[in-house]
DNA sequence: AAGGATGCCAACCGCCACGTG
DNA sequence: CCACGTGGCGGTTGGCATCCT
């Protein structure tokens, strides 16, 4: 048994949504507001709006809200959502929140469709190619990207490394996730029994901000790593990089997107979040540190 | 030209947090 | 403290558009 629904059903309409639909939506919406109810307002906007009242409010804060921007992503706005990204992982409404005018589905069709491919299709198209030259060479290691896929992008050019295997979506994300954790994230799950068993080092978000609170970049403090963890991550890194040899492909390209500001890795470092994740010590800027829990509400989170 | 593959995005689903009685 | 209803969120899906072979 699960919960009871949250409408009827059999009398409500789904699917895309009518003109005139929108229409009844939007007019009772700015004329009356939602009421503080959005399973109730199908009934109160009344005939033929046969919609479930979180159909409504989806509706309604996708689309027909005013100032709601659609497609066209600059590059700052890339910057930002993959700052955050690394940050804070999956929480598209905090992300959406320092987009103006982007809802979190739009930020998270965007990174599931684009912007996540960015990362990693490049690697896709090297394996693939690999396979084909293995198909028509025998096995071959050094694989190069072909030009049109180098030049298709902003990011920066990765130095050309051996592609050891072929790995799919899943294990590419679980791939970034275990560098996430490596660099100083958290809440991050990886489907490694070992890794998420890791104790994880007591660690803080904060972000940069600048006087008119706007985001610079993501900032990571680590509060207190003692020795154990940090051996104890240490020891895990050098056989994730050695499981994961593309990683290097990923952080450099995130380099080049974030900025000096958010990530100077170099071979053999540690990315640098602000601060040296090897110190137990905090690290804040001249800047305008916020804590992230509290500028986003985050507290218990 | 056809049809299969891929991209894209609006919308749905189900879970969880929170407020209220 | 508990049960219930609602809001909010992230993951997923369905279907149309476009690309590719």
């Amino acid at each position: 048994m699960g919960r009871a629904p949250c409408c009827d059903k059999a009398n409500v309409k789904k699917g895309p949504w009518s003109p005139e639909e929108d229409a009844k939506l939007k007019s009772y919406i700015e004329q009356h507001g939602t009421g503080g109810n959005w399973i109730a307002l199908p009934q109160k906007i009344g005939k033929c709006l046969k919609r479930c009242g979180k159909s409504c409010r989806l509706r309604w804060l996708n689309y027909l809200r005013p100032n709601i921007k659609h497609g066209g992503f600059s590059e700052e706005e890339d910057r930002i959502i993959l700052s955050l990204y690394v940050s804070i992982g999956s929480r598209w409404s905090i992300i959406a929140a320092q987009l103006p005018g982007r809802t979190d589905n739009d930020i998270k069709n965007y990174w599931n469709t684009r912007l996540k491919k960015k990362l990693f299709g490049k690697q896709r198209k090297m394996r693939s190619q690999k396979q084909d030259s293995n198909k028509k060479e025998g096995n071959q290691t050094l694989v190069m990207p072909p030009s049109d896929v180098r030049i298709s992008t902003y990011w920066p050019e990765p130095p050309i490394r051996p592609v050891q295997h072929a790995a799919d979506q899943n294990e590419q994300m679980d791939s970034i996730k275990r560098l996430l954790f490596k660099y100083g994230g958290t809440n991050y799950k990886t489907n490694d029994p070992v890794l998420d068993h890791l104790p994880v080092p007591c660690m803080q978000s904060s972000q940069i901000f600048d006087e008119s609170s706007s985001l610079i970049s993501p900032h990571i403090e680590l509060m207190s790593l003692n020795e154990g963890v940090m051996h104890g991550l240490d020891s895990y890194s050098k056989e994730i990089d050695e499981s994961f040899c593309f990683n290097q492909i990923k952080l450099e390209g995130l380099e080049g997107l974030l900025g000096n500001n958010s990530i100077g890795l170099e071979t053999g470092e540690y990315m640098r979040w602000g601060c040296d994740p090897m110190s137990s010590t905090m690290n804040p800027t001249s800047m305008g540190v916020q804590r992230f829990d509290e500028q986003f509400n985050l507290s218990g989170m």
